[in-house]
DNA sequence: CTCACATGTTACTTACGGTAACAGAGTCTG
DNA sequence: CAGACTCTGTTACCGTAAGTAACATGTGAG
């Protein structure tokens, strides 16, 4: 039958683009996003045109590439967010669980949150925005929905939820690289710090009266 | 005298960096971050070894680049950070003030925050964090510092302050950015929502009962 | 057998970062 | 005044990487 037939030529295909994505993470891996097109289908055992065929262009591919760490990563911070305990262990866990995956495997991320010139040659002129990481918006927009649905933060609640999902989830990606380039303190120091923040530890704290010039 | 000569010629230097400095703004805000080199030295009305003579490589053109616009920005903070007022008032007026730059002219921040291939040639493998970008981690720094000197953290409070810095500024950041693309509220909107999660408000807000499934 | 089609290759074009080598103008020194 | 130095500028080139065109080969259907 036709549809058998397209059935067995589409999983065939599938499977080749699986194999070709996980060289093309064998790759990224090793040799940061900067990684060349030749590179990766060297990798794979296969050249340049074939990539192209499966993905379209370079931004096809890490798009793909990325489509499946992210994946990966928010379902892991669901789990997360949907166990059942308090809501500051649950805001801890989910910061853990963050930092614990950038910490693991920090090319991953590097190569998720700076995609780079993906797109270099086109898109010239568009406004911020539509350019930038995918898992950060993605993230945020998640953690939104989670907010939005357990907090009551009443009548412009889902707006204000969308603002702290994006706030917070910046929060955790910036104070994430910063501690990973320098590893100022242990994970867990980390974890309670950014927590005590948004508990509002800031607006609680008293001034310092014995600074300098005041 | 050698001296007046030289300071002649620096003179001169310094007035053709600015020059191509300018023109350099100038591409960079109409083709996007992803501008050539050669089409900068066009603008410039010059040829791209003159531009390499003066800032060693791209990565040096647009670290000068970006150094302009941070430090000029970075003023602009400092000045809402430091206003003699309530510290509530003066964390929204440091949101504010960033937001509104970046609503003036988002192709430059969107170049500040995607300094993209800058370097991909060379350093390959090296972690997170060296790669990123300048602007957020000197923003962070700068905080930390204000909110060291200002707020009474107790004992670890100088590294619990550098924490806070990096965490705010990214939730500025990626709340900006978010913003940008979106346009889902008012400034003064967004800024109203961000401080009142600085100021604790997710830890006292209530649990939805009505939610789905709960 | 032959047509259609998927899979693969080689070889090319284009564009960009970066550099070498050369050319003219002004200036300082013998 | 002659030559050397330096600053500014050029043209022409190299290496690399994205992306494409054209060609080769194997395989199942009619």
């Amino acid at each position: 039958m036709d549809t058998t037939q397209r059935t067995d030529q589409e999983r065939s295909a599938d499977r080749r683009r699986r194999e070709l994505l996980e060289a093309a993470d064998r790759v990224v891996l090793r040799d940061g996003p900067g990684a060349s097109m030749n590179a990766i289908a060297a990798e794979a055992g296969i050249t340049k045109p074939i990539l192209y065929r499966h993905f379209g262009d370079k931004g096809g591919l890490y798009a793909a590439l990325a489509k499946r760490h992210t994946d990966a990563l928010l379902e892991a911070l669901r789990a997360a967010l949907d166990a059942p305990a308090e809501r500051r262990e649950r805001v801890e866990n989910t910061l853990d669980t963050y930092l614990a995956a950038i910490e693991a495997r920090p090319q991953v991320y590097r190569f998720l949150m700076h995609p780079s010139e993906a797109g270099t040659p086109n898109d010239q002129g568009f406004d911020v925005g539509l350019h930038s990481v995918p898992l950060l918006r993605r993230m945020g927009e998640e953690l939104a929905e989670v907010i939005e649905e357990r907090v009551d933060l009443g009548p412009a609640g889902q707006q204000l939820a969308r603002v702290w999902g994006h706030g917070i989830v910046g929060m955790m990606h910036a104070a994430g690289d910063w501690w990973l380039g320098e590893r100022p303190c242990s994970r867990a120091e980390l974890v309670r710090g950014l927590a005590d923040l948004l508990w509002g530890r800031l607006a609680a704290a008293g001034d310092k009266v014995g600074g300098p010039g005041f």
